[in-house]
Parts: C-alpha cells; structure tokens; sequence
DNA sequence: GCCCGAAGATTCGCATAGGATTCCGAAATG
DNA sequence: CATTTCGGAATCCTATGCGAATCTTCGGGC
C-alpha cells in the first residue's frame, strides 16, 4: 500500500497532545477578548471548563506567561495581564519600530515570488474583512489578517532570532489591537500596506524600510489620538 | 511595629516555589554546558536528579522552550538546542545588531548615575574576570559580567517589550558566548565597552549608538574568524 | 459604626499512579 | 546476510489525591 522510503512514513510530526490544544484554547479566550484584563485565570476552572486535568493547564499557563499575557503570582495563580496604559502602548510602538522596519529591510532583500503572493493574499483578506461589516467576525478577520501581514515579513528574514524577538511582543501586538479597536473605516492600513508590498515587489529595501516605518508611525498616532486609555501610571 | 499602610506588609513577592528553583537549576546546567548540544533532557531524569517529581520539571521546561534553549518534540521529549551553525551565529548578531544599538541609543538618552555606577561596576567585574585566570569559574564570571552589561542598557530602556523581545533571544546569546570561547587575553570587549560607558556618562546617544553597533562588529568578526563552526547548513 | 480576628471554603503546588507511545534489541523470515 | 517483526523496557502524557497557603465570611471587641 504505502511503498516510498521508510523515513516517509512518519507522517504525523506532532499529534495534537493536549497540553497544545489547550494552549491554543486559552490563547484563543485571550485574543478574542473573551476574559476582561485582569481578571484571574484559575488553574482549577480552566481545567473543568476544557474538561481536562490541572496537569496541561498548568503546562499551558507556563507558556504564555513568556508571552505576556498571564501573569503568575506564586501561590496566587494565573491573571489576564492588565490594562496596558498610554504608556504602554507607547513602549510598544517603539520597540515595533525598532523591529519592523529592520525586518522589512532584509525582507525586502530576500524578497521572492511567494513571498509577495502571500503578502497580497493577507491584504486581500483586509481589504474583503474591512467590507465584511461591523460584526464581530469581521473584526476578527480584520486582526488576523493584519497580523498575518506583519508576521509574514518578518519570517521572510529568515531569522530564526528576529522570528523569536517579535513573537515575544507580538502578544501584546493583538492584545492592543482590540484596545484601539482602529476603526476598519480609515483605511490608512490598507494604503500603508500597499505602500509596503509595492516596495517588497519592488525588491528595494529602502523604500521598504521607509514605508513600514510610516505604517508604525501612522499606528502610532491614530491610536494615541484616540487616547481612549487612562494616563500614564 | 510595622506601621505604615496595610498594602505595604505583603513582603514577599515570590517566595521560591519548586517550580522556580527547578528552573534555575536547569538552566544553569545549559549555561554552564554541563550538557552537550543535542542530548536528551529526560523529564524523569532530570526529576530524579533534582529530587523532585515531574510536574515541576515539566513545568519549568515549558518556560525553557521559550528561550530556544531547549526544543520538545511531542511524545518524544525535550532535548537541548543542536549546535549553532555559522549561519546561526550569522543570525543571532544580526538581530543584535538590530536590537542593541537602538536600545542603547534610548538608554544613554535615559542616563543616570545609577545606570553608570552599575555598568562600570560589570565592567569591573569583566576585568577582574579576566585577570583571574583560565579556570572555569573565571570563564564564567566573564560571561556573567558580559551578559549583566548588555542585559542591563536593555534594561535602562524602561520599555518592557524591548526587554522582553531581547530576553527572547538572551538564552542565545549566552550559549553562543560558551560556543565561541573568546579568549579573553584579547580586550577588545574591555575597550568596546569602555567606550558605550563613556557614551552613556556623556548623555550622547548618537555617540553610544555608534559605539553599540562597533561592539557587536566587533564580535560577529571576532566570532567568524575563528570559524571553528561546521559551515552553514 | 468600624476594625480586627478566626473558621470554613477555595485554590495552588507538588507527588504519585496508570495508560499510551516510542525506542531498542532479539528472533524469525526471505 | 539483509530485512522485517515482535516483545520488553523506558519515557512521555494525563488524571487524581493531598498538604499548604490564600481568600472569604462571619462574629466579637473597642
């Protein structure tokens, strides 16, 4: 039946243990919102809730917490991290633009082919989502495919390293999204982006450069005009 | 007797829960190489060794994966990160090339005397190392004395993301340091790092950003040169 | 009326136990 | 002799149980 070379036959790399299905539960609770900041995020609870054991709770909780997140108190369990202030979003736009831009930059180096089809797939999806109305949904598509757009360029770097820097805020990269909830109605990010791809394709990473460091820096503004945080602690 | 206001008595933040020390235990055999690159990291081994059971070991390598330290392949355990390629090495100071001349530039904008008297003091604890010898301990309070200067200009940031994006790639850093075994007998680092405190005491970010981005040159030709690495794979 | 203190309930932290899966080596077959 | 198959050992993954710390509630004292 299966003929081919033995080492093919090992086709299921990682099964779905429990401990990732869970971690993608509570990530998923986290990125849509479904918990408030701050709120606590019991060990026991989310076990009975998944209808599993404390053991990939506690493994799964272990993860995020590098993320950012959760954050643990010794013997006071797991919390939503809190409400980030104008500050906080401040120190995140910083250390996004000095990341992103740097990272479209060699992006923009080793740009191929497929790279840019994926890059125009994301930003279809925008586009579609942004016409897909007000409902939640659509929200949602709007994020992931925002975010699909960012996250593809910087693992066009081929870094495993820069992967690894901006996948320690990218967390926080979508939690704040659904704080300035950017109203989908300017489409500064459709143009921003555009702009972007327009110089990847181009395969001239000073341009590149120089464009998503203007998408962060229009990030920057329109959420800090919203100003819809309490003040700096 | 300990007056004051109610808030102020809880005392201990974070006493040493298992979970912790059993994490700290684990990565100072990666950090002091105790283990070889590619060898297994058995959960029942290391529970064993420790004295302990397995949830707290399981636990703390969950965090470890986060590091790149250590790499868990599902059902099969977790093992110690594979030897670093040149293309990895490449890599790695690309992003900190990335990241640290932008976090100093903030830091030596934030200057203060507590931030100067702490670098010097590493610095001090870089020559003192390197005057003591070429036992192990001595290696180690090098790399101790290195890795507490560059953690602590990420740090002077006051920008948690900056902090934990390089917190994300710190574990490479360290490991790679063990890799490439600088001889300390030359005092490049000693004078590449005299030259960002000056930087820094002087509140001269342009000057500090220049000198940051000199260092790590510095040491991405330091490191290439000796090429005791297999070449890329 | 307000603050303080103690008993019960809740939750965390860790140890232990029992499937389930992989790895390793020996025997059997072509 | 090479390849496959099979059985035991080792390891991982998950569930459960128990002691310890924390939070909550309620009653007493100033």
């Amino acid at each position: 039946m299966n003929a081919a070379s033995p080492e093919e036959e090992v086709l299921i790399p990682g099964r779905p243990m429990l401990v990732d299905q869970v971690f993608e539960a509570i990530l998923s609770l986290l990125l849509d919102d479904k918990i408030s900041t701050g709120s606590p995020l019991s060990i026991d609870g989310l076990a009975k809730r998944f209808k599993v054991s404390s053991t990939p709770v506690r493994e799964a909780l272990a993860r995020l917490e590098t993320t950012g997140m959760v954050r643990r108190e010794a013997l006071r369990g797991y919390k939503v991290a809190p409400e980030p202030t104008a500050s906080d979003i401040a120190a995140l736009l910083t250390s996004r633009q000095i990341l992103e831009p740097a990272c479209t930059n060699i992006a923009a180096g080793n740009s191929t082919d497929e790279l840019v089809a994926d890059l125009e797939g994301f930003h279809r999806d925008l586009e579609a989502s942004r016409r897909g109305g007000d409902t939640f949904a659509g929200y949602r598509a709007y994020w992931k495919a925002d975010e699909n757009f960012h996250r593809r360029i910087v693992e066009a770097t081929d870094n495993e390293f820069l992967l690894r820097a901006y996948s320690a805020i990218e967390g926080s990269i979508q939690r704040f999204r659904l704080m300035v909830h950017n109203d989908m109605s300017g489409d500064h990010t459709v143009q921003e982006h555009q702009a972007i791809i327009d110089a990847i394709k181009a395969g001239d990473p000073a341009t590149a450069t120089a464009a998503m460091d203007k998408h962060i820096e229009g990030i920057r503004s329109r959420s800090l005009s919203l100003a819809k945080f309490g003040q700096q602690a």
